[in-house]
RNA sequence: GGGUCUGUAGCUCAGUUGGUUAGAGCGCAUCUCUGAUAAGGAUGAGGUCGGUGGUUCAAAUCCACCCAGACCCA
């Protein structure tokens, strides 16, 4: 019966639920030092997927070490719930645009309707999280539309307004005219699309001059709300008089000959930029100028002007685009104009495109200009432009009321606070977010939607007077009303009075950007400071947090953003960034391609321990980007879980027959007892010091070599240690020593593979003496023990397993199987401290290499000639240029002078002198003798045959034969049985000479000759001969 | 267009402050071991370390530019 991990998995969970572990964890931890997390809240709009699984795993990991370290690690799972996603689903749900969703439903039926599907797929998300091994409370979650929640978020808004920090302004941003709304940059980044546009240069006529200025646009519908014109100062501009025109035209000296074409023209005169700066001109459509600054339709100087495409003079609508706003802001333009609606309809003011769609107004303006001979150029240009990434339609930037954060005033503070951020990867600190930071710009926080945070600011419709509500009752004791939910179907109707003061105050109509909230999230999810005041100021800021790259400017972003101005701290002190899963192919996960499995088909295929070690152990944990490959988690499975488990039923088996108790008592430990415990504090010492570091890449690698070590080295080398009858102290020695190991191991992995780690600990209680925690993740963390470290040890078995490796070798080219014995090995050292730690290990030596006698000899020159090779990081210092020259002295040195140099440590030449560790010396076998050498340790192996020692090869081949069909057979490994042997009288004689070792090995309690052929034929041996296995009863 | 990251064997990835013959696993071929094992071990084939230039005695590693990909920002 093979073992199921996915069915041990279900059996481990449920146990913890049935004993609820994760609750006593907490329990245990709830007096000891905080360890403060903030989970990023997740939308629940989509199911769970391999990045979320990836951010789930790492927190997962971080949280048990920590818990188990003697940490209170409170772990409070966030949802996501406000926002344009969400709306959207209704609004496509519903077949309708955002404005008539709003109108057919009300606020409060379409909040209703988000309401209804926010938490949609949040049972599928616990159960997918759950069956990850993640523990995470989903009972104490937080939720950004709770109404405590908001609460807070209203208090940081406030606390803000408070420092000035949010002020009211125009932005210019992304505006989606299906949806009617603007769009976060993020959301209008994600659809460009190569489009075919027009490509028209107008001609406007200078007031002052009789000379026309060419602008060129790939936007004809924005020319109606041209309000100036911008040069650069620094380019020179030509006054060029062009066939078939009747005035001079003003265009930038470079382009010429790609602007005009065919056409013959002359230059009649070159000016600055900057002495054209100020020149004014007549507007396109003078309909619409009225109530506008003087500042308008002139030229103003710029600095983002380039001269590959273009006249040279930029159209300025700073209504439509972000630098025109800011040219024209800068220059007193401060009235802005736009003709046209949310549905990107131009209004009435403009008889000739009324009622039109701006892309239908293009070719209508286009016409309108050729008639009045100001169309000079008319192209299409193919380009990138970013669509809406909901409805598809082309996007539009738009200038927009808003209210904002003074990001810019705190820069300074923001890079201070990054610093003391320990990011890993460590290049994100000075990279992407600190290169953010000092770009950092205002942040836009209000949004005209429905289904958010509304923004508590009310504003006096008489006065303008603005007061800023923090909190629930402060809004009671001006209206009377007393909420216990403030979205904005109950927050709108109120308005109050002031006594004194006239007019009435309502509340401004945009709700909070949902980066607002999930910035505000450490605040909000403990209703600070209304409540858990004192408890939130001795935790904050968090001591970790874990999220993918793309939150660099989101949630990291947001969080420092309100801590800095909040708190002036960072919001938290360590972040591990994952990067992003990407799908076998090298291509982004999609449903649409199928180039994926689904998480939860991993899971019950390899089990979720094996696809979390897999994800820890990958450059995810570093912020890079890892190809997901479904093999890659099978491999876990096979090259780590399966070897772990097969050695703690090594253990179990045995111990079980045995009825062995571990035991306090002093034993005589073996050498390889005392390594494979100090390869295990090594392991421990390497595994919290990666912890430590949030470095959790560094961790899978390491016990997968200890876990291989353990399996191949110290349980192959030991095997009969635990075979032999009743009970010896030594035997005893070599189960205390792997049930140490074991127990330990799985402490050690209980962050990482939870699941596995629960089993073998629960397994291991029946043998242990002592009381253990009911459960693995109620152990403290092991700590390496440096007295229990043995480094030279660690070397000599690392020497020992070169030892085997070289003499394998030589028996495989001499054509001399393992199982015949040799009569002896001589292993050549001229140090004779190795050879003393070797000695230590021969009888090792003779079992693995089936050697008789292993001998030692430090006298090298029989053996081997010694060369050199430089040293190099310490030569190429020491000679630089010389290099050449000394690299042919060294490799022209002879053995006699590197005996002196290994003796001395000096090497005197005639041109120059060697110092110690100038050389590396090197071994190379004499051509003469028969003997290996891998450069450092040689060994020489007596390959001479004789006839006993063939027999002995002969009756270990008879053995392995017996116990595979023993194996074959299925018989239990303690199951005694008789032999019946035919064949003839080699064969007799060869039982009859190795008798003993042959039935003990076997565990046969005696064998008979048979004269009848029967099943069993092994035909190496000569005569050929079978064997009947008989039950013992 | 800008910023950050990545590019090493057929595939997935290591590779320390520049230094000696660039490694591992999977897959492939050959051999081998095994009463814990879904295994293990050995050997071999497979690399112009994305490209070009530069710095240096010495570059996968440092610098510049270019190419490709990813993410973020325009």
């Amino acid at each position: 019966m093979s073992f199921s991990f996915v069915d041990n998995e279900a059996r481990i969970r449920q146990f913890w639920h049935d004993e609820d572990i994760f609750k006593k964890s907490l329990k245990k931890t709830e007096t000891k030092p905080r360890y403060t997390f903030y989970d990023g809240p997740p939308f629940a709009t989509g199911k769970p997927h391999h990045g979320h699984l990836l951010a789930s795993t790492i927190k997962d990991v971080v949280h048990r070490y920590f818990t188990q370290q003697g940490y209170y690690v409170e772990r409070r799972f966030g949802w996501d719930c406000h926002g344009l996603p969400i709306e959207h689903e209704i609004n496509q749900s519903l077949g309708l645009q955002a404005h008539e969703a709003v109108e057919q439903l009300g606020v409060a039926g379409y909040n209703q309707a988000c309401r209804d599907i926010v938490m949609r797929y949040s049972e599928q998300w616990q159960s997918t999280i759950e069956r990850l091994g993640r523990w995470v409370e989903f009972d104490n979650d937080y939720k950004t539309m709770d109404c405590d929640f908001m609460e807070s978020v209203w208090w940081v808004f406030h606390e803000l307004w408070d420092k000035g920090m949010i002020y009211e302004g125009v932005k210019v941003v992304p505006f989606s005219t299906s949806l009617e709304t603007a769009l976060s940059n993020f959301e209008a980044g994600s659809n460009y699309q190569s489009v075919q546009d027009p490509s028209i240069t107008v001609l406007l006529s200078l007031v002052n001059q009789d000379a026309y200025l060419a602008i060129w646009t790939t936007t004809p519908w924005t020319l109606p709300a041209n309000q100036a014109i911008a040069v650069s100062p620094e380019i020179t501009y030509a006054l060029v008089e062009i066939e078939g025109y009747d005035k001079p035209v003003w265009l930038c000296e470079a382009n010429l000959d790609a602007i005009i074409k065919k056409t013959p023209y002359t230059v009649i005169e070159t000016a600055s930029g900057a002495s054209l700066v100020g020149q004014r001109y007549q507007p396109l459509f003078p309909e619409l100028n009225h109530d506008l600054e003087d500042s308008c339709f002139q030229i103003l100087p710029a600095d983002f002007i380039e001269t590959d495409t273009g006249t040279g003079l930029v159209h300025l609508a700073p209504s439509f685009g972000e630098d025109d706003y800011n040219v024209c802001q800068a220059h007193g333009i401060l009235t802005l104009l736009c003709p046209i609606n949310d549905q990107g309809r131009f209004n009435e003011e403009i008889a000739a495109v009324a009622g039109l769609y701006i892309k239908d107004a293009d070719k209508v303006i286009i016409k309108t200009l050729k008639t009045e001979k100001r169309l000079f150029n008319q192209d299409v240009i193919e380009h990138s432009y970013p669509f809406c990434p909901r409805s598809d339609t082309p996007l539009i930037y738009k200038a927009i009321p808003s209210w904002f954060v003074a990001v810019s005033k705190i820069k300074d503070k923001l890079a201070a606070n990054n610093q003391k951020i320990r990011w890993v990867p460590e290049h994100i600190k000075d990279g992407r977010f600190g290169k953010w930071i000092d770009n950092a710009r205002d942040w836009a926080i209000s949004r005209n939607r429905v289904w958010g945070t509304p923004i508590p600011l009310w504003r006096n419709d008489v006065t303008g007077t603005i007061i800023c509500i923090s909190s629930v009752q402060e809004l009671a004791s001006l209206t009377g009303k007393t909420l216990t939910d403030l979205h904005r179907e109950h927050v709108d109707p109120l308005t109050f009075e002031k006594p004194g003061e006239e007019g009435t105050y309502r509340r401004v109509p945009e709700v909070l950007d949902c980066w607002f909230e999930s910035g505000s999230m450490p605040y909000a999810q403990a209703h600070y400071p209304f409540k858990n005041q004192s408890d939130f100021e001795q935790t904050f800021p968090a001591e970790f947090i874990a999220e993918g790259l793309d939150q660099t400017r989101g949630w990291f972003y947001t969080l420092n953003i309100l801590s800095t101005i909040l708190f002036d701290q960072p919001a938290f002190k360590n972040v591990i960034v994952n990067g992003l899963v990407a799908a076998e192919d090298g291509k982004k996960m999609s449903k649409r391609l199928r180039n994926y499995t689904p998480p939860d088909e991993l899971m019950a295929t390899y089990g979720a321990d094996a696809l979390r070690l897999y994800l820890i152990s990958s450059n995810l944990t570093k912020g890079e980007e890892q190809r997901f490959a479904n093999n890659g988690v099978k491999d876990i499975t096979r090259t780590t879980l399966l070897p772990w488990y097969n050695a703690f039923k090594f253990f179990q088996t045995y111990a079980e027959i045995d009825q062995w108790q571990s035991c306090t008592t002093p034993l005589p430990y073996t050498k390889l007892d005392q390594w494979i415990v100090s390869r295990l504090q090594t392991l421990i010492e390497g595994v919290n010091q990666n912890m430590q570091a949030y470095k959790l890449y560094l961790v899978v690698p390491p016990l997968l070599s200890f876990i291989d070590e353990l399996t191949n080295t110290y349980i192959r080398m030991n095997r009969s240690r635990f075979w032999g009858d009743g009970q010896s102290d030594d035997k005893n020695a070599a189960y205390q020593t792997l049930f140490q190991v074991l127990s330990t191991l799985s402490k050690l992995m209980a962050p990482f593979a939870p699941y596995l780690s629960e089993h073998i600990h629960l397994s291991l209680k029946p043998f242990s003496s002592e009381d253990t925690e009911q459960s693995v993740h109620l152990c403290d963390y092991p700590t390496v023990d440096v007295t229990r470290q043995n480094i030279q040890l660690e070397t000599g078995v690392q020497m020992l397993q070169e030892i085997i490796t070289m003499a394998r070798n030589q028996r495989v080219s001499a054509q001399i199987k393992t199982k015949t014995p040799l009569q002896s090995i001589t292993i050549i050292h001229k140090d004779p401290a190795i050879i003393e730690a070797l000695a230590q290990l021969s009888d090792r030596l003779k079992v693995e290499l089936n050697v008789k006698e292993v001998h030692f000899s430090q006298d090298e020159a029989h053996y081997v000639t010694l060369y050199a090779k430089p040293n190099l990081p310490i030569l190429g210092k020491k000679y630089g240029r010389q290099l050449p020259e000394i690299k042919a002295i060294i490799a022209n040195l002879a053995d006699s002078e590197l005996r002196t140099y290994e003796a001395t440590g000096t090497l005197t030449l005639d041109k120059t002198d060697f110092e110690a560790g100038d050389l590396l010396v090197l071994r190379e076998i004499k051509s003469n003798v028969k003997a290996v050498s891998n450069c450092h340790i040689t060994i020489s192996l007596d390959t001479t045959l004789t006839e006993t020692l063939i027999q002995e090869g002969l009756a270990r081949e008879v053995i392995s034969q017996i116990q595979k069909t023993r194996k074959s057979l299925d018989l239990a490994v303690d199951q005694r049985i008789r032999l019946v042997v035919s064949g003839n009288t080699a064969t007799t004689s060869l039982f009859k000479a190795h008798e003993d070792y042959i039935l003990k090995e076997v565990l046969a309690l005696d064998w008979q000759h048979y004269e009848a052929e029967q099943n069993h034929i092994f035909d190496q041996i000569e005569g050929s001969f079978s064997i009947v296995l008989h039950d013992e009863e």
